[in-house]
DNA sequence: TTGAAAGCGGTACCAT
DNA sequence: ATGGTACCGCTTTCAA
């Protein structure tokens, strides 16, 4: 890889000073159009290729906006099998659909999108890393505390997707949770006559909470008795299972706080011969693909995952261009019956 | 937005000099504890977010990969309705399976990744804008000519997927479309006794041409006449159709050159009465998500499309680490029998 | 261990 | 219409 040829190599191939490079790229209008000719086909000779690095320096902006996203290498299973992906578990999963929004979102308002891959660990260090290459910032759930987000956002504009403790004072885009969760519960009571109602998953963020306390409130306004706690996750659903008289004990529905969740709550319901929806209902929120083509179908409460992402990178444009009040926007759920509940085939 | 301090500020408010604050940063190591302490400290306060441009300029590196992938706004359609995507037609498709597994591979190795959205149109400007700001880039097939890409190449790493004319030279993940498309249609001729053929979209790339050659030529190994031409897409065939006497014309597959095509053809079909696979069958290439939810479910050959991706950051980092030989990677394909040629309930 | 200073490759203002 | 020339913010010798 010979090195690259600068403004400079340009410049004196072409019998110009580096000014006239510059402007024949950025202002050729500025330029006589032959001076402009002559100066592109020697860039092209030489394969100049102008580094970004030198120019967001100069100009101080990059162009280029940044998405703290989920560290997939941490949270894939090692590729045993390259083709092995038929049932759409591992991908695309939440987080791929929302980014999907955030790359249209961003190419169409002309810029390129820097992903980075966040986790608890490191996750300052690259988030500062992102954060010095970008005009801007769209961070996902789960990825970066308030307390490394509010000082970076002093700098840079920053936006949330969904909302955690302490971020009141961001750019958020936010989700009807309550909504959806009345809906879906309020199907299992009405449609399907449940009483019994278990929820499953541990409520650590704010949005599952969002979801496990509408749940409860639902269903004591139907004058149910929620149960006094979440399960922790399906795994301890299933431990529980196995000390009692099997579906003896069940419930009549098996409310989990995300689609993830649910599918390997009906695996291991599975396992033990238990069946959805027969012996139990199991419904899973998100609306992620894996749901489509699980057996059975899973109800669900659907979020608008790719519109969330461009809905995100909307607000960014609007951080960019002056708005200095930081912003809140809402999106609707869909609840979504399928054969998890007994409502389809 | 206040003013993002410098390492000036840092220098001036820590006491210490720049280089200092530098080095507090990148060796640590190398001050005295107490030093980098205070320097961290100031830094914190002042909520100091080092400058990647500047950054990148000095060290002669960006510590970032590039991505050219497919410009989804353009492809995609308006989005009219923000919860439909229940076909899983639009998303995931090919490359947004590849996209992972760069996304992955990249962070693996220490890098974020710069998606750009290619199309034939600005093309050269934003792979240029791109490569400025990257170490080294993976560009997706139908983003780039190679007239592009060679001087391009010359200045930076460049891993193409999958191949096209005059890319002998660069390194190149390529999948193989020749077995793929044996099995299945030896499949199709021992399995179904097809003997009627027609090859569906136009092969105007290397990677289709690759297709419809094998597809030829099994049919002559197997005795068989191979039709004289592919028909150009999925829209020609109904059409055609539509003057003939319905069903009575009818080949006894069409093999078509991608999922895509394929899955609209069966729509085109349904809409003409026409079922698959009791009246003719339909076959894919590519192995994409919608095929697994369509009805029928789609036969097809599939490609391990996260692995490319991953096999692609691989052979960039080869590059990057000094080797100098364009490399080319083999990875296989599968075929799939599933519904669409009869296979499967 | 720390500081001074020379770039890195552009941009954009001010002259000419 | 062009050229000269200060920066932009950081890394990295080289000295002290």
């Amino acid at each position: 890889m010979a090195k690259r040829p600068t403004v400079y190599d340009v410049a004196e191939a072409a019998g110009v000073s580096i000014a006239t490079v510059s402007l024949a790229f950025r202002r050729p209008a500025k330029l006589r159009p032959a001076t402009v000719e002559v100066v592109h086909t020697t860039a092209r000779r030489l394969g100049y290729v102008p580094s970004a690095s030198a120019r967001g320096l100069a100009a101080g902006r990059t162009g280029v906006l940044g998405l703290i996203s989920w560290d997939l290498f941490a949270s894939t299973p090692a590729n045993s099998d390259m083709f092995s992906n038929s049932t759409l578990r591992d991908f695309p999963r939440y987080v791929d659909e929302v980014q999907r929004g955030v790359e249209i979102a961003s190419w169409r308002n002309g810029y390129a999108l820097l992903v980075g891959g966040g986790n608890h660990r490191n996750s300052e260090a690259m988030i500062i890393d992102i954060a010095g290459r970008t005009d801007g910032l769209v961070v996902l759930p789960h990825t970066m505390g308030a307390e490394t987000l509010i000082p970076i956002s002093e700098r840079v504009p920053v936006v949330i997707v969904s909302e955690f403790e302490g971020t009141e004072n961001l750019n958020r885009v936010i989700i009807d949770n309550d909504g959806g969760m009345r809906k879906l519960v309020e199907h299992l009571v009405e449609e399907h006559h449940a009483r019994k109602f278990v929820f499953v998953g541990n409520t650590d963020s704010v949005e599952y909470g969002a979801r496990w306390n509408v749940f409860c409130s639902t269903l004591v306004e139907n004058e149910l008795q929620p149960p006094s706690a979440p399960l922790p996750g399906p795994e301890s659903v299933a431990a529980g299972l196995h000390e009692e008289s099997r579906t003896a004990e069940l419930p009549d529905a098996f409310v989990c706080r995300n689609d993830a969740d649910a599918l390997n709550l009906i695996d291991a319901l599975r396992e033990r011969g238990i069946r959805v929806p027969e012996d139990v209902i199991v419904t899973g929120f998100d609306g992620i693909a894996a749901g489509l083509v699980s057996e059975p179908t899973l109800t669900t409460v659907r979020q608008p995952m790719q519109a969330l992402g461009e809905t995100a990178i909307e607000v960014l444009m609007l951080q960019l261009n002056g708005s200095t009040v930081p912003e809140t926007r809402y999106l609707p759920t869909r609840f979504e019956a399928r054969s998890s509940c007994g409502c389809r085939e």
